[in-house]
Order: C-alpha cells, then structure tokens, then sequence
DNA sequence: GTAGGGTTAG
C-alpha cells in the first residue's frame, strides 16, 4: 500500500528523474511513525499530514489516515476536518458530508472549523446559495458560533458570485458585532470589488481597513494591484508596489506573477522579461503560471519561437505546462494561420492526458475559419 | 500540542 501511494506521487510529481522531496520526506517519517511502539498520539499524526494537505497532496493525505485507523489509532475532530477539507478539494463534497454524519453517529459534535469547512467545500463547488442557507441555518438553530474563519469563507463564496454588497453588508454586520473582521475578510471583499471594476471602491475600502486598525498583507497588495493594472492605472500599482516594500511586505511569488501578466498583456514583454530576472534574484521561483503568462504574452506578439523557449525552460525545470498553457500555444499558432502546427500542438495536448476546454477549442476555430 | 477561509495565467 505504502509503495502505491509512493508510485502514485512520483508520478504527479516530476516527468522527469525522480527527485528526494519534502513530501517523500514525510512519507518516511509516516512509516517510521507507524511502526514505532507505543503508536504516537493521533495529534502527532495530524501535525504531520497538515502541511501535506497545505502542498495539496489531498489523496495522500486521505490514505494516510486510512492506514492511521487500520492500525488503531482513533482519528479525532481535528482528523475529521482534515478529512473533510481533502474531500471537499478533490470535488467529493458528499463525502464530506458523510463524515459529518460519522461525527454525529460517534457522539462527538462537529465544531465550528467542520462547519466552516463544510461551507468552504459549497462555496468551492460553486453552490454558494447553499453554503449561505447552511451559514444561516446554524445561526437559526444555535449550532455553532460563527467565528472570523466562517465569516471569511461566507464572504468570499459572496464575492465569487459577484454578490460584493451582501459581502459588504456581512462586513458591517461583523465590524459592529464582538468578532471584528480581520485582514482575510477585507481580502475577499477588495478583491471582489477590483474583479467589478470597482477599484475605487477597493481603495477606499482599503484605507477604512487601516484606519480599524488592520494591517494590510501580501495578499492586500496583490489584489490591488492586480485591479490598478487590470483597469490601466499602472502608475497607481506602481505606487502600491513601493508602499509594500516601505511597509516591509515584500511582494511574493502571487505579486510577481500579477505584474508578469500585466506587462505582458500591455505588450511589453521585456518588462515581464525584467520582472522574472527580479523574482529570481530574489530567491522567489517563477511557477506554472508565471511562464505560462509569459508564454502568453510572446504569442500575442506572435512570437512563437520565443514562447516555446520559455516552455523548454519550464520544463527544465520540471514544471507541467497545463492545459491553459498550451492554449496559449495554440491560440498564438491560430492567430499567424499556422493551422497545421495548431493541429498538432493540439494532438500532442490529448496524448499528454490533458483535456481541452472551451477556450481551447475556441482558439482552433477561430483559426480554422477566419 | 493537532483542524477550517484569501491573491496569479489561456
């Protein structure tokens, strides 16, 4: 069994040698700590498989507490969350939900984090009016308090749908309640109003966040700046950029990739160029999105053979293009009537395994027919 | 002592 979990994350993990890593590091220790007597507690395990969970390693996870009750170790609530959450991640909500049945059954009573993770799988599964219903049913029914976290997640399944004033309104309902808002909750809303178009609005939302006294993050930043650029005020995420830094929040992998992106669809593809030179020599590695906006960018200049030697780099450096990456590829073939080249691009996508999507066919058509 | 929410690419 372990062998097969092995097996089964190496392949996900690189195409190419195989590499020691942190998560086969972990999975050692796993082993090691299965066959230690007297058995570790329960809480030793789940410190363990957290951060497998955090790399997104969600089936490993799931198999490993599997082992874990084989072996006779009781998995307690904080297990069950963590089960839930894998759960809800790899889109299997019902089995979430299955374990919040087993919790009843084992007379333990779920607690505020299984309810709020349950909200988060809804919102996560884009069944955001039900994710509202259950918030509101465990009011009603005096189920659980709800705590930052759960407002949090409310209020970004709010934002996801584009129901920012009703995020808005939560918002002021938590600032005038004992559980004041915290810079998580101010993200989601400043980051649904920069995706309406509502920058200004962001902004001022911004400021009022720091005159209650909440410190802005990376996050703050990122989606500000993301919203200054989407809308053409690039002087104005330049300023934010500087501000970060005087603040001593530097930007990371997310901030690069924004500005990477936002330079390219300005054209200026040297810029973006610029801005990678400057991520890595600050220690932050460019990732699948990074190249795959720059590989964007060159093929909206048309540039193909500058964009297939940024996807060489990638996979150098054993990152997976993905299907948006190569839709880009294909997208920047149609566009120069190079339909042949588009056509096997496209045929080596389906023998990668990966599945085209509407954009992808999209992109073929309009070269197909234009 | 251990769990749950947020930013990026076609």
């Amino acid at each position: 069994m372990m062998m097969g979990t092995r097996l089964h994350l190496r392949y996900h993990f690189s195409s190419r040698a195989p590499k020691v890593t942190k998560l086969d590091d972990a999975l050692q220790l796993f082993d090691e700590m299965l066959h230690r007597k007297p058995l570790p507690s329960i809480i030793e395990f789940n410190k363990l498989i957290t951060p497998m969970v955090k790399m997104k390693h969600y089936s490993t996870a799931l198999s490993l507490f599997k082992q874990i009750t084989m072996a006779g170790i009781r998995a307690n609530i904080y297990t069950m969350n963590i089960s839930i959450n894998c759960y809800c991640r790899l889109n299997h909500l019902n089995y979430g939900f299955s374990i919040l049945a087993t919790i009843f059954k084992l007379g333990h009573p779920p607690n505020v984090a299984t309810y709020a993770t349950l909200i988060n799988g809804l919102v996560l599964a884009d069944r955001v009016f039900e994710a509202v219903e259950l918030f509101k049913k465990l009011r009603r029914h005096k189920l659980c308090e709800p705590d930052q976290v759960m407002y949090g997640t409310v209020i970004n399944g709010l934002c996801k749908v584009g129901h920012t004033s009703k995020a808005l309104e939560l918002l002021s309902f938590i600032e005038s309640g004992s559980c004041k808002p915290g810079v998580e909750q101010y993200n989601a809303i400043i980051d649904g109003l920069c995706k309406d178009g509502m920058v200004d609005d962001a902004l001022r939302l911004f400021t009022k966040m720091i005159e209650n006294g909440v410190h802005a993050s990376v996050i703050t930043y990122s989606s500000l700046i993301n919203g200054l650029c989407k809308f053409g005020r690039e002087s104005e995420a330049a300023r934010m950029l500087i501000e970060m830094e005087e603040k001593g929040i530097p930007p990371d992998l997310h901030t690069y990739t924004i500005l990477v992106d936002a330079f390219c669809k300005q054209g200026s593809v040297k810029d973006a160029e610029f801005a990678v030179q400057a991520m890595v020599r600050r220690g932050l590695h460019p990732d699948v999105v990074t190249y795959s906006a720059l590989i964007d960018g060159y093929c909206l200049r048309g540039e193909l053979d500058e964009a297939h030697k940024v996807l060489d780099l990638m996979v150098e450096k054993d990152l997976k293009p993905n299907i948006i990456t190569y839709s880009s590829l294909i997208n920047g073939y149609c566009k120069k009537k190079k339909i042949n080249d588009a056509i096997n691009l496209f045929r080596e996508i389906r023998s990668k395994g990966l599945v085209p999507n509407g954009v992808t066919y999209n992109s073929m058509l309009q070269g197909l027919f234009e």
